[in-house]
DNA sequence: CTTGTTTTTATACGACCGTATAGTTTGCGC
DNA sequence: GCGCAAACTATACGGTCGTATAAAAACAAG
């Protein structure tokens, strides 16, 4: 056929990963990432058109494996309750997982940043459609108060995963004040025990009246 | 003595300052600045040294009152825990009145900025050793249990201002998925009166032994 | 009117960025 | 060997950016 290839779209993206990682989609260089990676500047509009699709396959690399197992862990087993719990429990392993990407991706987005903002946007990310669709089965089955799913869906994540974001963000953050720094150092957040058990405990509270979320 | 100036440094930081709210530190735009306020690009530099002295500059204007006011507050009354109260308070109505421009900040820095880092590394920042001081002084008085002062800060910080933050940058973001979005709709998030029940939750929390912080 | 000082303007420099394009290398089937 | 196609290289284009600099404008004092 042709002159073999020396698997540089590979090694573009095994590098850009960890550029991706390291920089945010903010900051992210497609300059830096070739020349970090040892491959020729022109090699990366070759392989991939733009730095938007890059990024958002990286994005899709990274996500779809973690979807296949979520929709996986939604569907097996009867009880609603515990198919939320397990789904839970394969999102919150992915987000402790990469953390440190998804973290970095996250202090993007709330900066107003685009290309993660795209990737979000292209109905790329499904996972909250099926949080949803097994709240609302277990509303249905009297096992979680009515109303909004959404608020239910919130108070989950914001008692379960963000706290992995914003220890990641703050732990990684050489410049915010020492205090805040040093209650992160031991690292029990991020341990599946310390997940399960918020995991657990924000179920065990949604048995009860949903609390009224003021924070 | 000569030409008589238009204070052009005034509409600078005037529109300046509005910029930095909606654009952030680091997507912050000198020539973008100078269009929007109509004045030329050279007068910035004649002004201000730089861009990074004119982002200092606005913080320090905006954070100078505030810190004020924070050591008035803490400075009377006789009961330690009153005194953290009112600080709390100051610091409170601070954040919420600049919610917006703040929660962009901290964007920033946790996405690694660096022009917002310098500022709170610069020594500029100085209400958090007053916080602790007066912490120590609760724990002092046997009004709070004992252990490092800045979990302690943590806590109230999470509890009471983190909120805020989170809760403007979630409001602001149209790339967020809608649920999130609706909760926070209402925005009962950012009255004083509630900003005042999670100090007071928080503080009353404290005086019961300190519980184990895994969030 | 001239001199001097401050404010304001216009323009240029150098750096980085994402992207485009022309050209070269390299191996295949013929 | 030859042509072809895919992989790879080198370089250039156009843009934004922060900053620097030289010149012009505007007023007061002499």
């Amino acid at each position: 056929m042709a002159r073999p290839s020396q698997n540089l779209d590979q090694r573009l993206t095994r590098v850009g990963r960890r550029h991706l990682t390291r920089r945010g989609s903010a900051r992210f260089s497609v300059r830096e990432l070739c020349a970090e990676a040892g491959v020729n500047l022109g090699m990366f509009h070759y392989h991939f058109r733009s730095k938007a699709a890059f990024i958002s396959g990286l994005l899709e690399e990274i996500y779809n494996p973690m979807f296949a197992r979520l929709n996986l862990a939604a569907g097996s087993g009867q009880d609603p309750v515990e198919k939320l719990r397990s789904a839970l429990r394969v999102f919150g392993g992915w987000v402790t997982e990469h953390r440190v990407l998804l973290s970095r991706l996250a202090a993007d987005l709330l900066g107003g940043e685009s290309n993660v903002a795209a990737f979000i946007r292209t109905a790329e990310v499904r996972h909250i459609a099926v949080m949803v669709g097994l709240i609302l089965e277990c509303q249905r089955a009297d096992r979680f108060p009515p109303g909004h799913p959404g608020e239910i869906m919130v108070f989950i994540g914001g008692a379960t995963f963000l706290p992995l974001l914003v220890g990641t963000l703050a732990q990684n953050n050489k410049h915010l004040p020492a205090p805040i720094r040093a209650v992160l150092k031991d690292g029990t957040l991020f341990t599946e025990a310390a997940l399960s058990r918020r995991i657990d405990a924000a179920l065990r509270g949604l048995t009860l009246p949903l609390p009224k979320l003021r924070a």
